[in-house]
DNA sequence: TCCCTGCGGGAAAGGGCTTTCTCTGCGGTA
DNA sequence: TACCGCAGAGAAAGCCCTTTCCCGCAGGGA
């Protein structure tokens, strides 16, 4: 590779100039010696080593980011938000995936502060995890203390600047449309039981009910993994259970899309015979048939704001935006069905509109 | 931040043992020192920058990536691939999104070789645009010229090592399953003219219709976006345009969900009324309803074979490695209706089965 | 004519780490 | 006893840039 000094060499300058040159620098630079300057640089297909100008200079500027899965799209439109605002700065963005895992969060936050990145966004869930939680915290402490701002997404965990969806609430919307609707044999298909996200939406869910009278009992509430396949399983699971279920609430899109496929493969119409409700609205959601009812969070905004607090003017009290969650509604939630319909399974599939009232 | 030699002073030992203990030197140290330096570490809760090793240790280890975009599923599949190899060989991948911008992919090879990375992969369809492909082979052997391994996944323009999914096989597939069915009048929802992916596709697609003495004239092509939205435009272009068509194929799945919602704000049924193909198989594509008919790339597996090949011992000639299309059946497609069939838009919605052979 | 100013350029000092080379002191052999 | 070899530690030379500091020179004012 070649080195500054090959050019500047070529070039028959000092390696200050060529650099000056290169970077654009404020102090003046004679005409002449810029062109050879440039000139070398196209020769010797120059491109200056990253790591020595990272080095050299203290100015840090990218800012590192940990999701639990950037192909996931529910941080797919986090990372959206994310990036507006660091591309409007200049910013470059480290992004990665902890897959979930906690002890690949912790070294990946010590792998990007390696990388000097000015600032860090944990996106994602946090965990139940006393353990974690405290050894998280310490390492974003010590982040801090050396001048670096941190962010969450999602995560109570951090004492510092959050933006928090308002699970709870969503949850809670979900709870109140459903008894709205009638149903009162809701079944519940969750993400693992780790993961506050879980237990913030499953409580909102669950005081819904509750002030309707009704209850959310933990036979049916099925834990699985947040993603279509959990979905789907955990929802086989919950039908095995209790066939006499009438909704069904994904706890994320994702999961909603995999409950579809199961009611589909037993022949359960959607929502004649079971209601369906997800969670995120994610872009897909008004993609499958029925399209999904589900609860919108403002994911890319998220994203916008969380970026915005950490490039921003710090504050001496941590920030915490909390933005709304909103149902919408589609096609996938309907009204209860009569009590005299046939058992699951060996009914004769139902019809779109049959049931509408 | 903490440095080395902070580290070093606070344990009383030279830098030099703190960075072998840090780095488990093979040299040897006594426990007596190791036990201090770890004890240093911990307390003054040190972590190297990243860049003065990268910078010091000659050897460079992290994989560059260029893709489209990310979040598209198309590329996450491929990611994902890519990921497993590295993961497994204890490499860093970094992932760059060009979405789909020429100049931003010129950009990215410097960046990427700036940061030293030891292999560079590009995917992603190439574009028919002469003046860049020459750019970035210029880019490429240069880098190739300094050590650096490069592999391609789907694009002709480089002369390197390269995975291509076999795209025209692909599309030939796909025109003969319609014509197989029976359809004539065959409307194709296109990506952008100057993908190569979009033409190699094409030209397998009207190849399949020209063998069976059908033909795809331009006024059946629209072109758009690779994506959701651009499927659902185009799709919407051309029915516009053409009502009388029974079949759809788009280019990916991406457009061909679109397509999908097109066609059910139409209120033409699928497949009954019109037939609709997709094109990569990727995982949504089973959860659509009715579950798409799609030509399947072997995604994770292209990106497998793509990481190997760059990280594998070099070749002294180019592995070109092609992977094979093959054709998934679901249920968008479908005979072609009986020609007497009502005018698109005002029939009766057609139900599932109704014309089933 | 002299001094000061300001401009264009180079020398050199880091920036934080790795690694080679060198040095010291010890045990063992002749 | 003298010497060799080696283990374990440190000194110092990079790695490749950026940037401060300094220097020489030309032009302008006194």
């Amino acid at each position: 590779m070649a080195t500054l000094s090959d050019v500047a060499r070529r070039a028959g300058v000092s390696p200050a100039t060529a650099s000056r040159v290169i970077n654009g620098s404020s102090k003046p630079v004679t005409d002449e010696l810029r062109e050879r300057v440039l000139a070398a640089v196209a020769e010797l297909q120059y491109v200056p080593n990253a790591h020595a100008q990272l080095l050299a200079r203290s100015h840090r500027s990218a800012v590192g980011v940990i999701v639990h899965d950037v192909s996931d799209p529910y941080f797919a439109e986090i990372t959206r938000g994310l990036q507006r605002v660091a591309t409007d700065q200049g910013r470059l963005l480290m992004i990665c995936n902890s897959y979930r895992d906690p002890d690949r969060e912790l070294e990946y936050v010590e792998l990007l502060r390696g990388h000097q990145v000015a600032a860090l966004i944990l996106a994602g869930s946090g965990y139940h995890d006393e353990a974690f939680t405290r050894q998280l915290n310490e390492k974003l402490t010590a982040y801090e203390a050396t001048g670096g701002r941190v962010a969450v997404i999602g995560r109570h965990e951090h004492s510092g600047d959050a933006v928090m969806p308002d699970n709870r609430t969503g949850g809670y919307l979900a709870g109140r449309e459903l008894c709205g609707l009638g149903h009162r044999a809701i079944g519940v298909v969750a993400g693992p039981r780790i993961l506050t996200t879980t237990t913030d939406r499953l409580a909102g869910l669950r005081q819904a009910l509750t002030e309707q009278g009704r209850e959310l009992p933990e036979r049916r509430i099925r834990y699985a993994e947040f993603d279509r396949d959990g979905g789907a399983e955990a929802t086989a699971r919950l039908l095995d259970a209790d066939p006499e279920l009438t909704a069904i609430v994904a706890l994320n899109d994702s999961m909603a899309i995999g409950a579809l496929a199961t009611l589909r493969a037993r022949g359960l119409a959607v929502p004649q015979q079971v209601s369906v409700l997800g969670f995120d609205d994610m872009p897909i959601a008004r993609d499958v048939t029925p399209a999904l009812t589900t609860v919108r969070l403002p994911l890319v905004d998220m994203g916008v704001r969380a970026m915005s607090l950490v490039l921003g003017v710090g504050a001496p009290t941590p920030r915490v935006e909390v933005l709304p969650a909103e149902l919408v509604r589609r096609d996938t939630a309907g009204p209860v069905p009569p009590p005299t319909r046939a058992t699951a399974g060996s009914a004769p599939r139902a019809r779109r509109g049959d049931t509408t009232s």
